[in-house]
DNA sequence: AAAAAAG
C-alpha cells in the first residue's frame, strides 16, 4: 500500500512525499480511513510505529479540505507536546497549517493572542489547557476533532480528573481519537464512556506489548552497585544515544554528577528543572551534542530522538507500561535497539511480574570481562539461593564444580531461581539429572586442568 | 509510592 492511496489533499501529500514517507506503517494503514470517516478511535500500535502521523495526517487532511477548522492533540509533558507540534508542522507546512503549543512554564500571553488569531492545531499539556479554559482565555478553541496521545496515561489517576474538566469546555459532537502504545482493560473500558461508538484497533500481537525489534537484557547487581554497573554498561556497550531511567527527580540529579564527574557526556532530564533548562537539554540531546541522557519517567512516552541506541533502566520502573514505554525510546522506525534493565534480587518477583503482564522476553546477561560486577552480584544472588532448599542434584553439583567455574555454576542457579519464580512454585531450586550431568560432561574435565579453565573464561 | 501537569 501507497500513501497516496488515501487520496490526500495535495499539499498534504506533498508533505508526506517530502518527508520520505513511502509506505504506510500497520496503524497507520488502519487507522488513517478510520479517522476519515468521522468515527471515534482508540488505536494501539507498539512504540516507534508512527502513531502521531497517523492520526496528524487525517487530521491535517481535514484541515486542508476545510471539513474541519480546529483541532487539539492532548499530551503528558511538554517536551511531546513539542515534539508532536513540531511533526504536525513539518508533515503540514504546505497547506500552511498553523499550529500551536500550550503547556506550562511559560508565559500565557502569546499562547492566548495566538489562540485568537486562529491556529488550526493546538497541542498541549493538560493543566495550562485546563487553567485557560478556566479563565475562559480560549472558548473560541472549539476543537472539532480531539487526540489523547499516550492516552491510556492520560485516563489514569493523575490526569482523569483534568482530562474529564477539559472535555466539559469541548463541544460533544467532536470527533475522539485515543492512541498509545499499551492499553491495559480498564483504561479501554473507562475510555468507552468518554467515546461515541468508538472503534478498537491493534497492531500489537495478543501478548506482547514491547517492540520486538528490541533486544531486551537484565543484570543481577547488589544495590549498591548501581553506578558500578552503569558505568561498565557504558563503557563497555557501543552506544551512540542513551537514556538512562531513574524513579526520582534526584536519583537522577545525583547520578548526573556522577558521571560528569567521571568524565562523561551525560544531561539530565526531570520535571523540576526550570523551563529554559528543560528545552537546552532535549535539544542539545537530539542535536547529538549530549550522549547520554539521564532522566526520569518525563522522557519515558513518545519522545521520538534520533539513533538512541540504548535504554538503561537504573531501577526498574513503578508500573509495566513504563517499562514498555521506556524502551520504547529506541528501536524505532524499523532500527534496533537495546534496552537494560538492572536488578536486584530482590526486585525479581517484580520484574518477573512486568515480564510478564506486558509480553516482553527479557534474558539474564552478565558483564563481559569481570568487571567485579559479576561475581559480587552473582554471589550475593547465590547467598539468596543457598538459603534457599536446594534439591541433592543441584547439592551434588555445587559440591563438585563449586571452585572450577562458580561464574558459570551461579548463573545456572540464578535462572533457575527465576524459572521457579516465574511458575510461581518456588519451594525447592535446583537442577535435574538431565542439567547435572550435561554441565559435567561439559566442564567437569576442566576440573584438572586450571590453564584450560583460564582459557575458556578468556574466550566468553 | 514516583512523576507528570498550573502557579
Amino acid at each position: 500500500m501507497k500513501f497516496n492511496e488515501f487520496n490526500f489533499h495535495r499539499d498534504i501529500a506533498k508533505g508526506v512525499k517530502i518527508a520520505g514517507f513511502r509506505e504506510p506503517s500497520p496503524i497507520q494503514e488502519m487507522a488513517i480511513p478510520i479517522i476519515e470517516s468521522g468515527k471515534d478511535l482508540v488505536g494501539q500500535a507498539h512504540t516507534g510505529t508512527g502513531k502521531t502521523a497517523a492520526f496528524g495526517l487525517p487530521m491535517m487532511d481535514k484541515l486542508a479540505k476545510g471539513e474541519i477548522e480546529r483541532a487539539l492533540v492532548i499530551t503528558p509533558t511538554r517536551e511531546l507536546a513539542t515534539q508532536v507540534a513540531d511533526e504536525l508542522y513539518h508533515l503540514g507546512r504546505f497547506a500552511g497549517i498553523r499550529t500551536l503549543t500550550v503547556y506550562g512554564g511559560v508565559g500565557y500571553g502569546r499562547q492566548i493572542a495566538l489562540i485568537h488569531k486562529g491556529v488550526q492545531i493546538v497541542v498541549a499539556t493538560p493543566g495550562r489547557l485546563k487553567d485557560l479554559y478556566r479563565k475562559g482565555k480560549i472558548d473560541v478553541l472549539n476543537p472539532e476533532i480531539v487526540v489523547l496521545d499516550e492516552a491510556d496515561e492520560m485516563l489514569d489517576m493523575g490526569f482523569l480528573d483534568e482530562i474529564k474538566e477539559i472535555f466539559e469546555y469541548i463541544p460533544q459532537n467532536r470527533q475522539t481519537l485515543l492512541f498509545s502504545a499499551t492499553m491495559p482493560e480498564p483504561i479501554k473500558e473507562l475510555a468507552k464512556h468518554i467515546l461515541y461508538q468508538p472503534e478498537f484497533i491493534s497492531v500489537v500481537g495478543d501478548e506482547e506489548t514491547t517492540n520486538n525489534v528490541i533486544d531486551q537484557r537484565y543484570y543481577v547487581i547488589n544495590e549498591s552497585q548501581r553506578d558500578e554497573a552503569i558505568v561498565k554498561l557504558l563503557e563497555t556497550e557501543k552506544t551512540n544515544k542513551c537514556i538512562i531511567f531513574c524513579r526520582m527527580k534526584r536519583e537522577v540529579d545525583r547520578l548526573t554528577e556522577h558521571l560528569l564527574a567521571l568524565g562523561f557526556n551525560a544531561s539530565g532530564l526531570h520535571g523540576d528543572l526550570e523551563q529554559q533548562d528543560r528545552e537546552t537539554v532535549i535539544k542539545a540531546y537530539r542535536r547529538g551534542e549530549t550522549k547520554i541522557m539521564v532522566a526520569t519517567d518525563v522522557a519515558a512516552r513518545g519522545l521520538d530522538v534520533k539513533d538512541v541506541t540504548h535504554v538503561f533502566n537504573y531501577h526498574i520502573p513503578f508500573d509495566p507500561q513504563s517499562y514498555v514505554h521506556r524502551i520504547g525510546r529506541t528501536g524505532r522506525a524499523g532500527k534496533s535497539g537495546q534496552a537494560i534493565t538492572l536488578v536486584t534480587t530482590e526486585e525479581f518477583r517484580e520484574l518477573q511480574r512486568i515480564q510478564k503482564e506486558v509480553g516482553a522476553e527479557m534474558r539474564l546477561a552478565t558483564i563481559q570481562g569481570g568487571s567485579g560486577l559479576d561475581d559480587t552480584s552473582l554471589e550475593y544472588l547465590a547467598e539468596q539461593v543457598r538459603d534457599m532448599p536446594i534439591n541433592k542434584e543441584a547439592q551434588n553439583l555445587i559440591e563438585y564444580l563449586g571452585n572450577i567455574d562458580k561464574e558459570l555454576l551461579l548463573e545456572k542457579l540464578v535462572s533457575c531461581f527465576i524459572e521457579k519464580e516465574q511458575q510461581n512454585v518456588g519451594s525447592q531450586i535446583g537442577f535435574d539429572q538431565h542439567t547435572v550431568d550435561a554441565m559435567l560432561q561439559e566442564y567437569g574435565s576442566e576440573k584438572k586442568s586450571s590453564k584450560n579453565s583460564q582459557r575458556r573464561r578468556k574466550r566468553r
